[in-house]
DNA sequence: CTGAAAGCGCTAACAT
DNA sequence: ATGTTAGCGCTTTCAG
């Protein structure tokens, strides 16, 4: 059975094709009788307005959320968030990742324009801003996980580098002193983005405690391999002397460097304290137990779902919301080791 | 500035929009030399075609991912082997997922079909068989860990009869009697679909080595709330007699089982063994160590893939891959606790 | 408040 | 081998 079109409703319906536009759009200027009429031809005829069609001339009704993978265990957090505050409103999701670890979120991006998405909801931590501004200007933007500003689109995010005091403090009140940070590659992560934040509050809550000459940085990636998360654990864990805690940028690492620990008889918490970033759900297994800075991604997908909706809506200037962190103490940190 | 159009192509290199439509589809009937031109033309303006037009008329290139959610962590194994199959063609990937865990996959589905997207590629247990085969005629389609046949669609699977004969061989070689399933809620799962096949392979090798009496079967679920695994697991943890062994029907299923059996004080696997299915990456990390059925995400991605590009090149007739499962042994299954 | 008509950017069938 | 033309299904002026 053919689908039906638009025609279709109009001719059933015994109005003008404009008519049935309208009632599809809830426009203005509509007798009551007529919107009753049309909908229960729509309903008869089992219609859907076709999307690829209504991108031609005005509005698709669907965003794009862009994210760098599927395997980090933060974005499923997120995407929930994002699609409680769609539900009440008539814009459906489209998603994309990064078609392997070393391409961009570019092609996503791309593949999502070409079909005409009205908005972009997205983390895109390696991408240069001078690209996503351009983007912004053509499809109405939010960001999620960088502190851009002045940019052309919304950013919403936690407070860094107040997240990253809260961990290395929580350490420093352990007794550790050689603390390592394990963050992103600089070279592929914008300047502005979440990790360098923490980094720098790394940097500096461990020279607001006297600790300058102890700072370490470990510089993995999720962006050039697949694989190398796990060579940087080792040269973490391989490194003299080696930190008695690693205070790394997002979860997944962290379970990494402690699988990784797992390996080479380095026990968590007594040997090595570990925490993470995200406070993803797999952290709370009792197995893992990953202490981690919890920045609440379900509220950072709905408030940033809800920036974007307001732009698309009409609202020119930028806005940015910046959300509390709070440290989740788990079983992955303890005292640190006596010395050997 | 505005994006450049197939008219400003033709115009800039002085053809036909024909002509330059016959390039972006690599048609017949085209001189080297236009050819040419109008590459020059097109890089020059920096055009992309236009998906939602070109759906219009013809095909979008674009190709639909449905998958229950981003939560289970065996989706990315098959979405990379997907990608690595995409990467040789001019297809683009448009994800989509079930907007949560109470609704299905048709939602996402109805939206890719609202793009034209060329081809749908799923992962989609609950669904109908006769909503898929209708789906399925308007659209190329391959469904993953369904096994129906004459459907109008192909299907890519592991051989999950098989798969679960090798867990419960493994267990009842432990010395394991009392092995329990936790599968999924039949009444949210279609028969044909993999966990139920699991669970026909679990009752047969029961029953082959005449433990048909032990046949204990708990329906948990992905489909009716987040949090309904961990109600199920308790049950499985607090039913008596407690079972020794645990089947589960996938990864994260195990991995939440054994997280309330942590809590009880019940360990893994001294007390109880669990085994998972998917193989997943997280089930390699040392401190979950599950033992797991391999099926192989990457490659039942990659030739999901491949059926979908020969359907939609022209095959009409639907074709069935069984790919072989694999037990890969670990840590959280060993011998049958000594009795109480 | 309603309908007629033009056109969005592309493809496909048809001429040349 | 190349160009012309008529739509695809919808939205959007603009008259009535």
């Amino acid at each position: 059975m053919k689908r039906a079109t638009i025609k279709d409703v109009a001719e059933a319906a015994g109005v003008s094709r404009a008519a049935v536009s309208k009632v599809l759009r809830n426009a203005y200027g509509l007798s009551d009788d007529m919107r009753t009429r049309v909908e229960a031809a729509m309903t008869a005829l089992n219609y859907r307005p076709q999307t690829a069609a209504r991108g031609l001339r005005g509005r698709t009704y669907t965003l794009g959320i862009v994210l760098p993978d599927m395997r980090n265990p933060f974005f499923p957090d997120i995407l929930d968030g994002v699609i409680s505050t769609l539900r009440s409103t008539s814009y459906e999701p489209l998603i994309g990742f990064r078609p392997s670890a070393e391409a961009t979120e570019q092609h996503a991006i791309d593949t999502m324009l070409d079909h005409k998405i009205d908005g972009f909801l997205m983390v895109a931590p390696r991408l240069e801003e001078a690209y996503l501004t351009a983007v912004a200007t053509s499809v109405p933007t939010v960001m999620i996980g960088r502190h851009d500003r002045d940019c052309g689109y919304d950013t919403v995010n936690n407070d860094d580098r107040t997240g990253a005091r809260l961990a290395v403090e929580h350490l420093i009140s352990l007794g550790h002193r050689d603390i390592a940070y394990f963050g992103l590659d600089p070279a592929s992560a914008a300047p502005n983005n979440s990790t360098t934040r923490r980094l720098v509050g790394y940097r500096e809550t461990m020279a607001a405690h006297g600790l300058a000459d102890r700072i370490s940085i470990f510089e993995g990636t999720h962006f050039r391999s697949d694989r190398y998360d796990e060579e940087v654990s080792r040269r973490i864990l391989q490194s003299q002397p080696r930190p008695t805690a690693v205070f790394c940028w997002t979860d997944s690492v962290a379970f990494t460097l402690m699988a990784e620990a797992a390996k080479l008889g380095i026990r968590v918490p007594d040997d090595l304290s570990v925490i993470g970033y995200d406070n993803s759900r797999l952290a709370a297994l009792p197995q893992l137990s990953l202490t981690s800075v919890d920045q609440a991604g379900h509220q950072l997908g709905s408030d940033a779902m809800k920036l974007l909706i307001e732009r698309i809506e009409g609202r020119q200037t930028d806005q940015h919301i910046i959300l509390p962190p709070h440290l989740d103490i788990k079983g992955s940190t303890g005292p640190v080791p006596a010395r050997g």
